[in-house]
DNA sequence: CATATCATAATTGTCGACAATATAGTGCTG
DNA sequence: CAGCACTATATTGTCGACAATTATGATATG
């Protein structure tokens, strides 16, 4: 982590903020390593700002479960692990069935357009560079649908907690699965069960979208583990 | 909110975790009412202690969303909403879905036998004091189902965010209802289909539990906003 | 009289220093 | 040489003061 931390593109109005936006790219893509103990002086001086706002922005960062604290004794990013990972699967199986169930429920044809045009997109970026999509682009769509579910305090519980920790696992775990393509369709399908307001129909597929994903990423992870091991 | 905030009861190490802890306290209970501006100067001199800590202690009460908080403006009690409720009824009757299936296939014989345990004192409970039953006694339930699943991510979004609230909709809301015999029994089939580990049952019995305690509730917000618009 | 503008006051954001606690290293003892 | 106690160092927690921003209220103007 000898790396610039402190020109990481953001807007925002407080230094808090800021920093806190930019501490959550550095964990995720790793420029701060996983289980590493955070220096508040340290991290300051290279921000060059005072403690007060970093303690700040550090507390927003433990609010979404990047950072580890323990009073006295100070701030560590969060290790990743197999169970925790398939533990974050099964909320989102769960919450993110509800989301497609209420997106189907509560959504307009004008949003739903708006996704159609995002399918397409993804559709473009799927040939070109899958890597991308699998960390960024499947994330778009997935936020699209717990945005359109128009449940405020889901949509809160996702900004501040499960999509920071989702990328986090994508970034650093990041492994290529075969995956995108079956994926890619079972979001088409999503849409066309959210176009038809078909709430349970949605709600069956996302949930199964999601379980099938982790299925396979633990697939994944027993074989990459019995190599490296 | 002339009241003695500062002497109530707590344990913890740092004086951020303290002050957050009697603020939850404080917000639930109304001393503090919601939708009321919060003035750092006032309520660190009403704690005796520095904006430093206070503004800590807020940081985490804006986590677990019983304030708000705008830059440069400061934090207000969160206002309670009739579709928030429902919201978050519809969230737990996901989450705690989710957290039954997993307790049904987690718990310890043990730790079944405590189940056994709370409900006969919430038996005894019911019998002399309803109100607190239904604030308390009820919540203690659900969290020990949350706790059983074992999934501690899931036990952490629960801590830090959907207890408080339900918490603090329960003592604001407060309505006494007829439910409450009723949510017994259902508490006691779900404990069953737990012991025989059977989560898929436990999974729809907690789904449809917390579903009719949504439906109850709304019907019960539609009469009094009835009456005291 | 209502509205806009500006000066004042109050509140939030940020900083640097001190106190309390934990960590690291050294020396001592078995 | 291993393990423990103690000292020294570094880190976190807390405080009070200053800077920046927003809210308030008085005055002037249409």
């Amino acid at each position: 982590m000898s790396e610039p931390l402190e020109n990481q593109p953001v807007i925002a109005s407080t230094i808090a903020d800021t920093v806190c936006s930019k501490l959550q790219n550095a964990i995720v893509e790793g420029i701060i390593p996983a289980g590493s103990k955070i220096s508040e002086p340290a991290l300051a001086n290279e921000f060059g700002i005072s403690r007060g706002p970093l303690r700040e922005a550090l507390s927003r960062l433990e609010a979404c479960n990047l950072i580890e604290r323990k009073p006295n004794v100070g701030a560590r990013v969060v290790t990743l692990t197999r169970q925790h990972l398939v533990e974050i699967y099964f909320i989102r199986e769960s919450l993110e069935g509800l989301a497609a169930r209420q997106a189907a429920e509560n959504m307009s044809d004008k949003d739903i357009n708006e996704l159609d045009v995002l399918l397409e997109k993804h559709q473009q970026q799927i040939k070109q560079d899958q890597s991308y999509y699998q960390k960024e682009g499947d994330m778009d769509f997935h936020f699209r649908i717990i945005k359109g579910s128009k449940n405020s305090h889901l949509i809160d519980m996702f900004s501040n907690d499960l999509y920071h920790l989702i990328r986090l696992y994508r970034y650093q775990f990041g492994m290529v699965s075969k995956r995108v393509p079956r994926a890619f369709v079972e979001h088409g399908q999503i849409v066309d069960a959210i176009r038809q307001h078909d709430g349970e129909l949605a709600q069956f597929l996302m949930s199964r979208h999601i379980r099938s994903s982790r299925i396979n990423v633990e697939k994944m992870l027993d074989e990459h583990l019995a190599i490296t091991d």
